[in-house]
DNA sequence: TGTAAGTTGCACAGCAGTGTGTAATTCCGA
DNA sequence: TCGGAATTACACACTGCTGTGCAACTTACA
């Protein structure tokens, strides 16, 4: 009965997955419930809880770790390089989307964007009418947009709290790339920003 | 003695949310003695711990709104709006700061950031080469420029997750939209990025 | 067809946290 | 300096989760 030991223990890890990401706070008895095991058989294969959410990021960051290294390897351009990098690590992190969700989904993060909806909608608004103007260029779509405009916001408060960026002129400088990300030209995001008061 | 039970519910909420940030998942009793207070005091304020933290979010999200509306009102260009809008909640956003890390900052985060030092750090440094090479252009320092790299990619997975933007291509909207973020012209990101095979 | 790995069912000890009750105490403000 | 709101110190019941032990069972495969 070798195979069927492995065959669970890989279920287990899938579906782990899964219903962390429904709840990051997953009990171990959810987890086995949904693989369709016995609590006791989680642990016969993962010691702990922590154990086992260990092995998922573990498979994760292993493959992140080799895809970028595999996508950068012999390419000069910096700019050439990190886009391959991108690609790269996005095509197996596809895989893991949901791990890593799972660390951008506590229940307080939940209440946060929902009570900030309607700034969200607003945001998107003003995306969706910039791209119908021509004013931002970006492949994406302007409620995906609204999500990079975010993230790069929480993004950058992270870098403050981290200390790896000074507080003083941060907000600048989180308003001049979200512009830029959304296509406009760097001189000219950086222009318009300078000229706020 | 109405002065002190108000400044008491003042602390409390400063308090945790520090303390929430430390550790999402503080109890009700590290928060009341790291506000030099009983538990049973804590409760006398907020009926439960779920009220306690709704108090903090509520906060916040009022605050971020109301700067928003002040930031936009009157401005036409989207461009400019987003800017002020952008300037506006970073200003009041940057108090809460710490309440919005929070929800980054799970523990399964923690271990998936720790883990993926590596890639990190190889992405920095291509970001820092590109940009002593002027082939970036950002306000940003190499660092900060990495957490937006990081936030556009895990957003983008979120954005796919939630069903806002088509898994197919998405890895090569992110590719462009962090090349773009990096200061990059939007039509030389796109080329750059289709050329890729 | 035996047998051993794997699984199940159940039971148990332990722990940490929540929310509540109550009597005693502190201390602000009138 | 008095009255009363606020805080404290305990104590309690309850819940849910973890990790472990063990005997009984299933089932692949040698």
């Amino acid at each position: 009965m070798a195979g069927r030991a492995d065959a669970n223990r890989r279920r287990i890890m899938d579906v782990a997955l899964a219903e962390l990401l429904r709840d990051p706070d997953a009990s171990m008895d959810q987890i086995a419930r949904a693989a369709g095991v016995v609590r006791r058989t989680v642990y016969g294969h993962f010691p702990s809880r922590e154990a086992l959410i260990g092995a998922l990021v573990d498979d994760a960051a292993e493959a992140v770790g080799a895809a970028h290294a595999a996508a950068v390897r012999g390419v000069t351009d910096p700019a050439e390089a990190l886009a391959r990098s991108i690609l790269g690590v996005w095509e197996i992190a596809d895989r893991y989307r949901l791990l890593i969700s799972l660390a951008q989904r506590s229940v307080t993060m939940e209440g946060i964007l929902k009570r900030l909806e309607p700034v969200r909608r607003a945001g998107a608004a003003l995306l969706r009418r910039g791209l119908k103007e021509g004013r931002f260029t970006s492949p994406l779509p302007a409620d995906a947009l609204m999500y990079v405009r975010e993230q790069v916001i929480f993004g950058l408060m992270q870098a403050v709290n981290d200390g790896v960026l000074a507080p003083e002129e941060a907000g600048r400088s989180a308003a001049v790339t979200t512009l830029t990300a959304s296509g406009l030209p760097a001189d000219e995001a950086a222009e318009l920003v300078a000229r706020l008061p």
